[in-house]
DNA sequence: GTCTATAGACCGATAGAC
DNA sequence: GTCTATCGGTCTATAGAC
């Protein structure tokens, strides 16, 4: 198929892609707000404003809507991550992953999926993009926890993959909401000291008192 | 209440109990493996080999019978904490009840409700012995947060707070399921493997080499 | 014979699919 | 806008204990 010769992108093409981007970003914010299951395909049709039959022209399926959601979220992470600059120390890298990634749940933009779901779960595993995407996250990831590990600024006694699936369980952390229910705090602060008991631990550790601590709120 | 008297428990009432008892525990390990949605009620009554009528006989909804399964885990949270004594250091008896957690977890008995479900939020909430159950687990292990605080084993720069639900949070620890997933690590290795990132952090630290470390099997 | 508990059909609503 | 499956919840007829 020769695009090259003829610039028609078509205006059709053009219009659906934008009201794929709507349904994306309602399922996105559907998914963050109830999870998968509470989610229905009619509330996502009204939220668009469009023809529930309309949304199967697009998705054949409620899973598959899911599926979109997380590829979107999954592209915006590698984004996020090519943002960043391996002459940076890895430490940091992670950081700024990890914080992003908590911003975007504390925001409302996190779509949560209940992990033992098994039709989700096959349909994400057979989404070709969603799974390249993850594994490049992963990989590129994986080698900040390495260096970080052999540069001694992540504990080396922890294999990566742990320290791996710590940071992407930060996507989930109940301990955030919690923290937001509660009140007393601002989204920067509860990050911070997710951010704290994430790399620093509970325990009390000597510590420069210079670093900047995490900031208790009376 | 005389109970000395006459012993009669009346047969039927031990059957009762004997039942109930049986269908809590379907509850439980059905809440464990495929959390609140996904079960269903004939599922827990084909579970329990009686028909689904004599389920509402006990319980009149199926909130109600989630509420029940959680009553009875936090019932055991009480009781473990009950045998933990206040003379040992409270770092101690923090750590040995989020070990004690993650045990249940990992068995596939801890029951796990979806955070954001109102109906059963609501349940829960006014369900009198599960409210009790969670403020008095709360207030000990608030406690013994403030004990180690006060005593410098635990980061004073945290508030209670959130040292508490980072402690709660261990009971839906995905990184549990993940690590059992890859199928590399024994339970008590998995187990263990997250005591140290939720006690010590992903931060390498200057730690006496004699300390058990976390164990990575290679 | 009466009473209780059970089994299994049944209903209504909801939600996914087309 | 319709169809159908599923699921929470109910109803009724029966079996068995006393």
């Amino acid at each position: 198929m020769h695009t090259s010769v003829a610039p028609r992108v078509s205006f059709k093409a053009q219009m659906l892609k934008v009201r794929e981007d709507a349904i994306i970003q309602a399922v996105n914010r559907l998914l963050a707000e109830k999870g998968f299951d509470a989610m229905t395909v009619d509330e996502v049709a009204a939220r668009v404003g469009i023809a529930k039959a309309s949304l199967y022209k697009h998705f054949p399926s409620k899973e598959d809507l899911a599926a979109a959601a997380m590829v979107r979220v999954m592209r915006q992470a590698q984004a996020y991550c090519a943002g960043l600059s391996d002459d940076d120390p890895p430490l940091e890298n992670l950081r700024a992953v990890t914080r992003w990634t908590m911003q975007l749940k504390l925001a409302g933009d996190m779509p949560s999926l209940p992990s033992q779901n098994s039709s989700l779960r096959s349909a994400l595993m057979a989404n070709r993009e969603y799974m390249d995407g993850l594994i490049e996250v992963s990989d590129r990831l994986g080698a900040w926890i390495e260096a970080a590990q052999a540069d001694g600024s992540i504990s080396n006694r922890l294999p990566a993959i742990a320290v791996l699936y710590t940071l992407y369980a930060r996507a989930c952390d109940p301990v955030l909401e919690f923290l937001k229910m509660g009140g007393q705090y601002q989204d920067d602060e509860i990050i911070e000291l997710v951010m704290s008991t994430c790399f620093d631990g509970l325990n009390a550790r000597s510590q420069a008192p210079d670093e900047t601590p995490a900031r208790a709120v009376h």
